[in-house]
DNA sequence: ATGAAAGCGCTAACAG
DNA sequence: CTGTTAGCGCTTTCAT
């Protein structure tokens, strides 16, 4: 099974460096010679061992990908594009799971380093420091974060949330809480800066609540606390949290106004269906996977443009609005009545 | 940044096979030797260089992981288990997605099994001569798929399948359809297997339909046909053709039995919130992503037991019925009337 | 256009 | 206990 280059170089009847060749740079090679060596390669089921030409090459052929948890299927979307885009270049994906720890993401991404030509790290939790410290050994591509000299693909969740606060306004909400997600999370800021700016502009009061754990128990944490702060609407920092308020607004529904508005961020595909009164801010996610590699393998690749270590895109997301979605408060109804 | 051992070696005043064998037999050194060896090593911010050390020992400290989809949030729950057991055994975890496709699937698991020391494949979609021709090559051990002879994960979804029908009787159902996945599934097959002798034991009638597409859109797809063949209870094969169902059936809900019970599989955590109504069977998901790899590491590591070759679990999975979930058909309900 | 030789970073005998 | 030697599988000068 494990023929070595050594293998095809005897049963063709050239030298290792043939071989080589014929597989790193064909054209150097007589047509025949090729042809001979790559028959003989085929039928030994030869392939090169990759470790041991990145030993002499210097590339490994990998790329890592670090992501705060698999669990927040925000996450696999986004790797299912880096993996996509990855196998198109023929990369190889690492991938390692941060568990939302900034410490045990350091350690991973330090770990990988040494076995991969560059990494990916989604939404990265560890500090801008050791961020910046790490992008001196080894090529980073951050994803929905901004450090200063270092590539990123970013979302725009300032913009998705300015959208979600004209829609709650256009709907006659007049306060409004939202629920934070990580302090490390440079979406989070984002997120609570777009909603800041555009309801101080559209004179509407804003309750910070949280931070809360990103998931669906984050959102049953917050849902009694946004009632208790008198709010009629609530932009939570993502659609599990989203979807955990609904919940538990489902379960007391007897004694809720049920003229509240959820919206979240991420668009959860799933959620079309799940939670048809939920309304979304819908992320790029396998678009930027996508693009996050692209990024990589433009600089690890042959032509390392001296541009793309400031390179940014700023991917744009749109506001999902459903059938059955965002009631408006009961104040603004009477109004109109 | 990239000390190599010999460096470490000269920082130290000792050989490189000192250095060595500080990282891989430290006890086999004086204290003071090691201790000066690895703060030198420290200083440096040496790390061993894997994949020299693989070419030598053959092993490369890495283990593969393929899955069929990482849009099915199936996957990343076993990824998410798979990979954090692997951490603990000091494993990097490769990663690629076969996209359904038997085919790349079969590519990606021969390029990966130069890389890696073993493999885990889960929901394997390749067919059983090809699994069992790779696993004289590579280390595999695969979930949810059985082929003799390779070591394998499994849930028993047959008992699963036997318990939905349990309760679709108690219900008082008397016919049901059961919505096929994916025809290469071993899932599939197990889950329609259980389904139809407990049916058959019971006295209910089954109508068989599909296959569709282990997705949201597949569930959209099977409602009105469910519908159409006069079924009260639908079984589908997976938790996201659930809800695809549900919410067909909600779209259309004037003009039909709202008494359908619907039932799905993997147990998606979410599920709980998104759909009140649905009940599901909960797949051990983590859990067998944790064990794959303890298999794994078993077979590759130090002892390699030959009872392990046939070694197979069947991991235990439970219904879960929510409150809100699986109204009686409407016969039912008269006679109790 | 091809081969010979050296060496990537590491570990595994084998000496001492 | 520690150093010396050799070589994992490959690519790459440097010859030819």
């Amino acid at each position: 099974m494990n023929a070595t280059i050594h293998d095809v170089a005897e049963a063709a009847g050239v030298s290792p460096s043939t071989v080589s060749r014929a597989f790193t740079m064909p054209d150097l090679l007589r047509a025949d010679t090729r042809e001979r060596v790559l028959a003989a390669a085929k039928r030994l089921g030869y392939q090169p061992n990759r470790a041991a030409r990145g030993l002499i090459t210097g590339r490994t052929g990998n790329i890592g990908v670090i992501v705060p948890d698999l669990s927040n299927p925000f996450f696999p979307a986004v790797l299912k594009g880096a993996q996509a885009r990855a196998r198109e270049s023929d990369y190889a994906v690492f991938l390692a799971d941060a568990e939302e720890d900034p410490v045990l993401e350091e350690e991973l991404i330090r770990a990988m380093a040494k076995q991969v030509d560059g990494v990916v790290i989604c939404s990265a939790r560890a500090s801008a420091t050791a961020l910046t410290s790490m992008a001196r050994d080894a090529e980073l591509v951050l994803l929905n974060r901004q450090v200063s000299g270092v590539p990123a693909i970013l979302m725009d969740s300032a913009g998705g949330a300015r959208q979600a606060v004209d829609h709650l306004a256009a709907l006659g909400h007049q306060r409004l809480a939202y629920l934070n997600g990580p302090s490390s999370s440079w979406s989070n800021k984002a997120r609570r800066r777009g909603l800041k700016t555009r309801s101080a502009a559209l004179g509407l009061e804003v309750v910070d609540l949280g931070p809360f754990p990103p998931t669906f128990e984050g959102g049953l944490m917050a849902a009694d606390l946004s009632l208790a702060a008198k709010v009629t609407a609530v932009l939570a920092y993502n659609d599990l949290v989203a979807l955990g308020v609904l919940s538990r607004l489902g379960d007391r529904s007897v004694e809720v106004p049920k003229d509240v508005s959820v919206v979240g961020f991420d668009d959860i595909p799933m959620a079309q269906m799940s939670a048809p009164s939920l309304t979304t801010v819908a992320m790029p996610s396998e678009r930027a996977g996508r693009l996050a590699v692209d990024v990589l393998s433009g600089r690890i690749g042959d032509q390392l443009r001296e541009q793309d270590a400031a390179a940014r895109h700023a991917l744009p997301t749109s506001l999902i609005v459903r059938s059955s979605t965002a009631p408006p408060p009961r104040a603004a109804r009477r109004r109109s009545e």
